[in-house]
DNA sequence: ATTATTATTGAGACTCATTTTCAATGGTAT
DNA sequence: ATACCATTGAAAATGAGTCTCAATAATAAT
């Protein structure tokens, strides 16, 4: 509680400033959508939404998929969550809260994918918004190309799929 | 000719290496690769593949969706054109030829979208594939906020759409 | 040249993420 | 209470991208 580690804290110091949000545009805010947050904020890693949607549903949290896709564009305004990447034939997402802006390395091949972070990145992005005016609230950086294990492997090495779309990646459920 | 500036002459230059490309993976080439191919190096500009088929469909280059997709994934092994990012519902993709490398600054309001370089960026990928063996062919910055105008005002400020994605834009063709 | 082999093509069917519609529900303010 | 209107779930719609298949064409072998 002091140290203010756990999710439940996160999730609830975020819901917090989501309500605020969600009153200042005159909306309301609704059982479900806390449930989103909530679910969202109790892990630390990148999410999507069919996963989200499955991680819930495992809980007996039962949230429709389009109150889902409803519910991240006011996530994402509120600055609560923002947009990784897209990957995979779909958007991935992930929590801002204690996140060290973080950028990534991702292998064009095997579709790995690692983080680092780098302070020169901020400095850059302050610099340029001054530069052209703008207001910027985020950035993405992304450096491609192919992890050890693939930069060796010959012949498979080049392959590529737009945005790293996997192949006969199925068995979903709805 | 000399100064190699025109489009004809990079689209030659390019398809040249397509060719080798081609034949070194034991595939065959064909009038509709090469028609491609040309039209996207004539211009300078971002493309995705709706717009790239009704530019060449006005100029009676007549060349199938399915081949376009089927040749992009060649001319990205190839080295000949990147993503840059997704955009509204979908991939869009440049050449490579004289483009010197550039970021994207995006305003998640109306999609503006300026091109800046930094010569900082180059060192970091340097840098961070060296650190963690990767061997980095390309990478993507953006910084993403609201341009000028759209940092005034009120109201539409924060409005977000998953990638950028515009509302109501059809008229679509096929 | 002719033929055999096999990659490529266009058309259309298909998949799957995301959006929209619509009727039912439920907050909120008077 | 009552009216108003945002939200919900379910299902239909949309649209980018992929796949299938029969027809065609590039290359290799004859």
């Amino acid at each position: 509680m002091s140290l203010n580690n756990n999710w439940i804290d996160r999730a609830m110091e975020e819901i917090e400033k989501f309500r605020d949000y969600i009153k200042e545009k005159g909306l309301r805010n609704t059982p479900e959508r806390e449930i989103i947050i909530e679910e969202i904020f109790s892990t630390h890693d990148h999410f999507d939404v069919d996963e989200l949607f499955l991680r819930m549903r495992n809980k007996k949290k039962i949230v429709s998929k389009a109150s889902i896709y409803r519910t991240i564009p006011l996530l994402v305004e509120s600055g609560l969550i923002k947009e990784v990447f897209f990957e995979d034939g779909h958007l991935h997402y992930e929590h801002i809260y204690g996140h060290k802006h973080h950028c990534h390395l991702r292998c064009m091949c095997c579709g790995r994918n690692l983080e680092f972070s780098d302070d020169e990145i901020e400095k850059i992005q302050k610099q340029i918004g001054k530069k052209y005016g703008f207001v910027i609230t985020s950035h993405r950086f992304e450096l491609l190309g192919y992890c050890p294990q693939c930069a060796q492997r010959q012949g498979v090495q080049k392959a590529y799929r737009p945005s790293g779309k996997v192949r006969g990646k199925s068995a979903k459920s709805n």
